[in-house]
DNA sequence: AATTAATTTAGACATTCGCTTAATTATCTA
DNA sequence: TAGATAATTAAGCGAATGTCTAAATTAATT
């Protein structure tokens, strides 16, 4: 729990995420985006992959990275225990008549 | 929006928000639920306030602290922006026959 | 088998964080 | 107005965090 809170605290690590959005990507591609070292993408990559919020998938010399449902999904689980309070906006739905 | 994620990165601060989950509280009940000195949780109770998760609201010498919804949305905002790549579960709904 | 490429691990350093105690500000009450 | 109560601000300290460079590991290429 605490390891997914952390991993979400910077904003590296939320850029990461997003960029993943868009698909899997392997490391160096990933690495490329920022400007900051591998070895410090690397970091951040573990540490998204601790909190469950990535995949790892080996492709041969390179790794491949995508978002992991797991880890958000126990995120949003502690959001919704807030729900009681207040209700969030909901996704507007549309009904065919 | 840095100081929201930073905000519910420490459990302290996310055990405050589940306290008032039940109701607003001045800072002295809010402090005797931890076992902790009361500057430092005035400190996380100013963090959660510069993250627009808690109001606070004087009352003669207490300060009462509650809820406040702007915080939430912010953070919740974000976390739908990952929907493109995978539904979270929706809240059950029923209709009335 | 040697070389190159992709990525991680290790070690070091500055900054930030969370905690404590002591001091300060504001309010209530006798 | 003096004294007590509620809460914050200030100062200081050890631990955790994010970054870097250099070294190590793993896999493909020649």
């Amino acid at each position: 729990m605490d390891s997914k809170f952390k991993a979400i605290n910077d904003p590296t690590r939320r850029e990461i995420l997003q960029f993943l959005v868009n698909g899997p990507q392997n490391a160096g591609k990933i690495a490329s985006q920022f400007d900051m070292s591998k070895p410090s993408i690397s970091h951040h990559l573990d540490l998204l992959k601790q909190a469950n919020l990535i995949q790892a998938v080996k492709k041969g010399q390179f790794i491949e990275y995508k978002l992991d449902k797991t880890g958000f999904e126990t995120i949003h689980a502690w959001f919704q225990s807030f729900s009681k309070y207040f209700e969030f906006p909901k996704p507007k739905i549309r009904i065919e008549i």
